[in-house]
DNA sequence: AGTAGTACTGAACGAGCGTTCAGTTAAATT
DNA sequence: AATTTAACTGAACGCTCGTTCAGTACTACT
């Protein structure tokens, strides 16, 4: 599941040990991640939220980037686990669709905060750990890729080939602009009523009339 | 226009000499903060990339966040000032809205590093400052609702009156999704087949059948 | 010529922060 | 009991960077 975790070195032996650890330390630096940001947040801080020394802390990462990688896989494998394992294809090609964007739309409007640290701070990575990230996040996309393509199957969506991807990016952003235009659309709407107008938008818009 | 300009105090009596040298500062900061972010930017490298000394460059600002808002300011305006004149509402109602979203997409396309830069660096502004990037971009989306709401009055689109807005969003946001998902979208499409494809999308979900 | 005001200069200040390392503690091994 | 090893500690290092300010250059007015 997570490619980087192990990627990142330790002077520390103990493989379990290690897990714990790095556990502690992503929940304490996500939390200050997402409301200080990354540059403004310290090691000090990091540390001392778990009391931690931040001799020992430097016993698990070697940079402060990697703290950023725990943290942006953290978030993504979080969504990813929560959205997979609940979607489901079905014959009712509309029904399985409409039940995985809610789904998916709830947990963004869930993480709102951390979706939005994603957006942001990726540019703070390596090329390589940014590449990681993007990689993730088509996964993602491919779960609604693949609902759409059996829709299409079965005759219930009406798409062109080349278009699916397209579309999938389509439903996932639509959901993601739920958190990152808050500012805006969660003064005017209910998550329920974006939920709804939204699915049917998209469901209007590829249904084989 | 730009309001929050005249609010940076500035210890420079000239005003002209202040809209010159300010300009020079934009120009030289734009660069350094698109290529590598606002936080990696020093103050010394905006001064020496053309040539003027910190302490002059601190007559002009108070402080380096003055500068951020200068550059946001000058992207959100560029953005603004580039479609506005542009958008005209015709009788022909799909076609406005297609001239539209072109222009935009098209403003997006070439600007695609400083619309992923607001999108990143919002956060690293006060409260304030947000509020007014934020009130910038709800410019923005007024110019899509105006079109939206001439085509409903003319008959030539169906859209519920309180959804109007979350359509204007909607148009914004896949615009803008070119930028910040080129590292999948840019692969697979050119940006004329994106905007026809797009296009088609939204208006075939609000043209009245 | 003298004075005042304006724009400009860059060395110096000082605070903050990521990272290291000499040393301590405690458990495991011999 | 003695020795080795693993995990932990936090003061100290060194560097970066935003910001200041005493001083210079130049112009304009008296």
């Amino acid at each position: 599941m997570s490619i980087s975790k192990k990627e990142i070195e330790s002077s520390v032996k103990d493989k379990d040990l290690i897990e714990i650890r790095r556990k502690e330390i992503v929940n304490a630096a996500v939390d200050l991640f997402v409301r200080k940001g990354f540059h403004r947040t310290t090691i000090r801080e990091i540390a001392q939220k778990f009391g931690m020394s931040i001799g020992t802390l430097y016993e698990y990462i070697r940079t402060k980037e990697d703290i950023l990688i725990l943290v942006c896989d953290y978030i993504n494998s979080t969504v990813r686990m929560r959205v997979k394992p609940s979607v489901e294809i079905t014959k009712d090609s509309a029904q399985s669709l409409i039940n995985a964007i809610e789904i998916y739309y709830r947990i963004i409007d869930e993480l709102q905060d951390y979706i939005i640290f994603l957006y942001q701070e990726t540019k703070s990575l390596s090329h390589e750990n940014r590449k990681y990230i993007f990689k993730s996040e088509e996964d993602m996309t491919h779960i609604f890729e693949d609902i759409l393509k059996h829709g299409v199957e079965q005759g219930n969506f009406k798409i062109e080939e080349k278009n699916i991807p397209l579309t999938a990016h389509n439903i996932m952003v639509l959901g993601q602009m739920w958190a990152f235009r808050r500012w805006a659309l969660q003064k005017n709407y209910t998550l329920d009523r974006y939920i709804e107008t939204q699915s049917k938008t998209i469901l209007d818009q590829i249904s084989a009339r």
